[in-house]
DNA sequence: TCAAAAGTGTTATCCTTACACCCATGT
DNA sequence: ACATGGGTGTAAGGATAACACTTTTGA
């Protein structure tokens, strides 16, 4: 009745370590046979569905990023399936299978801190604000937004697009307006004045199609086009979309569902719960008013016992209310930008 | 490099007649091969993706619904990717090809009434609470709840699951609690107090899981088992699920993008999008507040003219300011339940 | 005694909700 | 005149955001 796909299942697994949010990569697999241009990038974990072995999508996902990493998955969430592996529409290479076979379904995995040690070689923890830097606003705007982001996509927005192309290229400048929060001063600069932390996927793909992404190069629709200073580390394949689809979506559930205790341990102290919040988002909060929106919404109680590691006074230590789950719809953590 | 696995393109086509939300659904069709107890269930339209002849997957499941039906979409969204389609996986009748090869992605589709006229005999607009009349809560409480649902969902949560069961069955009452928003009272009997009308797929697998949707029953996870009157008419393999998961996205994304323009002609005055919102969401709404909210969001300008249709003072005509999009990140339609 | 971080209290502001009321048309 | 639905004003309550302030530790 129908053709024949292979169906990859890819999973950013994130974790966090003090400030830094950690998604688990592969690097110089065996999968990257072309060895070439861009040999040995970092990769997701994935393996191919096997409607044999596995009873559900998901628990072949499990299985797969189970066994290659001797990780014990907790939270897992499904994003969405791509069927147009950016690399392989439009210049990929012949000498792979006909590329357009290959349909990959994303997944989001949250695994504990301190699980994060890894044993085997092929696997690293990557800092995910290398593959985006300009996604971490946590000290402030980054630098590379004006530097470099910002006026190229402003030159790409404002390009007039000839006739051949869709309609989505008539949108440009409104796309790019609402990805990057920004207006346009009289002398043509971005100025970024709404940020929306949770639009990085938008902001990727704004990116890709305007050829300031690695990837998009590679997939041949730049041709002999160079990029000196591509932002962000580059990833195989279309893994840092599935990545960026992966942060956008924990960013905007963090304020609905109580996903951060997933990456929490048992023990923590509310600073702590603030400095992952802000390490998922880039974004710096307000301290009191997350501490009393965290409390009124009791999604925690204390243990009764303090810690005094950091400088001033000892803080006193909460456990997730598990209970709260069955108790009211959806809680989650508001999110109140500081200053 | 992996299995061979057929990939299954299914949407959802919603539009609205009046006060009825209008599901596409083919019946009689010819891949209905088994003929028996379940010959001729309506079912979505869906084809196979065809990697040589679809450049994406959302190109693919246009092609297949615009050739089937006729219809022009508008709006097209990935929902969800099944790959347990439940018929196919404990019971399922061993003269079919092996059923797991099957994954299947759901789309929701919007196309605006009025394109709603079928042509062909095997295509029907259906009303969807049909397939979900415990949904509809536009007035009031749906009979069906008190009456069906809840006594036997309350049985089931109260059941004390067996050992081999895992550990999602302990998890029973919470869930019930939480998908149907109610409370026991003493006598044991379930009360609901806080409808929460996003949660459709929720109660439709909760209700799956305990035996009361006759799609369950078919898969072979209820042997021996008839229900004198399952909730809801049923639909092919696991289309069900898929327009529940449809019209929960449906529900919770009126709120916070302007999806609802996709569904309305270019004039509408605020009583019809206001019949439109409480369509979809099975509820009644405050209309003094979602007038002042509507206009205040400037997601609607008055184009001069008025209707003077129905019984009282002519109504003025909008029509949806198309900029609001390009102008502040995620413009919808808030809620505001009526009394 | 001072720096540093934890933790509390209070107020201004905005948004939501609810209620009351007026307006324009057909019968 | 009055029924019917369209449309506006306004006040009460709650949530949010911003600010000032106290407490407890280590150096």
């Amino acid at each position: 009745m129908a053709e024949a796909i292979a169906l990859g299942l890819h999973a950013a697994v994130v974790t966090l370590d003090g400030n830094r949010p950690l998604v688990l990569t592969v690097e110089g697999s065996d999968f990257q046979h072309d060895g070439g241009r861009d040999g040995h990038r970092p990769a997701l974990p994935f393996g191919p569905f096997q409607p044999e072995a596995h009873r559900t999508l998901e628990a072949g996902l499990r299985q797969w990023v189970e066994t290659q990493t001797q990780l014990r998955l907790g939270y897992v969430e499904q994003l969405y399936t791509f069927g147009d592996a950016g690399r392989l529409r439009d210049g990929g290479t012949p000498e792979r299978a006909d590329p357009a076979h290959f349909v990959s379904v994303g997944y989001l995995a949250l695994v504990r801190a301190g699980a994060s040690e890894g044993t085997q070689t092929t696997l690293r923890w990557r800092n995910w604000y290398q593959f985006f830097p300009w996604e971490d606003w946590r000290t402030g705007e980054p630098p590379i937004l004006a530097a470099a982001v910002l006026p190229a996509l402003t030159a790409w927005a404002l390009q007039t697009p000839d006739a051949t192309q869709n309609a989505r290229a008539l949108e440009r400048l409104p796309r790019f307006r609402l990805a990057f929060g920004c207006d346009l001063k009289a002398d043509g600069s971005a100025q970024i004045t709404a940020w929306d932390e949770e639009r990085v996927l938008e902001r990727y793909e704004l990116m890709y199609e305007a050829g300031l992404i690695q990837e998009a190069v590679d997939d041949g629709r730049f041709v002999d086009t160079v990029l000196p200073q591509p932002p962000g580390e580059a990833m195989l394949y279309d893994h840092r979309r599935i990545l960026a689809t992966a942060i956008a979506r924990l960013r905007g559930k963090l304020k609905y569902r109580p996903v951060v205790f997933e990456l929490m341990n048992t023990e923590f102290t509310l600073t702590d719960l603030q400095k992952t919040v802000e390490t998922l988002s880039g974004q710096r909060v307000h301290k009191q008013n997350f501490r009393r929106l965290v409390e009124k919404a009791d999604l925690v109680e204390p243990t009764g016992t303090s810690t005094a590691q950091t400088g001033g006074r000892p803080a006193a230590n909460f456990r997730f209310r598990r209970s709260v789950t069955l108790e009211r719809p959806a809680p989650g953590l508001k999110i109140a930008p500081a200053n």
